[in-house]
DNA sequence: GCCAACGTTGGC
DNA sequence: GCCAACGTTGGC
């Protein structure tokens, strides 16, 4: 439960063919829609306060890593799609009163010079330590925590 | 495109 | 509740 005002930190995913960091700039705000993994929901519903910084990360593309710097821009609500027949991240057993999928909006903040790739977040795996769900072994997970001090170092890592 | 790792589903 | 089958993720 978010009851504290202490600002928290957050990596998302996303396909840059699907949703880049440009295209995050090129809309300002974007709902998050789509997310069915109970895991990245609840740290969406549970876990996330309007302002918390969210690093915006590539995958599935050649040179992953994390691209831009992004923040938390809405509380919780319903993800829209699940109720859209005709959508592809429709679901069946969802209803507007017992929802199954909430989302927060992803605001753009400002992208980074290069990105601090996957490559270069491996290297600094021991500092980072072993909680990191990005880089644990077999992690799929597409919203995940990042500490106030794992965001210090990944941050640090922006090439100039 | 391949495939390992993971999550979900559904029969039993 | 088990677990095989299936779909998805995401690095390479």
């Amino acid at each position: 439960m978010s009851t504290g005002k202490r600002k928290r930190y957050w990596l998302m995913k996303s396909e840059p063919e699907d949703f880049s960091i440009d295209d995050l700039e090129r809309v300002g705000t974007e709902p998050w829609t789509g997310v069915r993994n109970y895991q990245a929901r609840n740290f969406m519903r549970d876990g996330m306060q309007l302002g918390d910084g969210v690093l915006f990360y590539h995958s599935n593309c050649a040179v992953p890593g994390v691209y831009g710097i992004a923040e938390v821009a809405s509380s919780t609500y319903p993800d829209p799609t699940q109720f859209q027949r005709k959508s592809k991240y429709f679901d069946p057993k969802a209803t507007p009163e017992e929802p199954r999928w909430m989302l927060i909006d992803v605001g753009f903040v400002r992208k980074l010079a290069r990105p601090v790739t996957l490559e270069a977040i491996r290297g600094r795996s021991a500092a980072l330590g072993e909680d990191f769900a990005l880089i644990r072994k077999g992690s799929r997970l597409s919203v995940l925590p990042v500490t106030a001090a794992q965001w210090k170092i990944l941050l640090a890592m922006e090439p100039k």
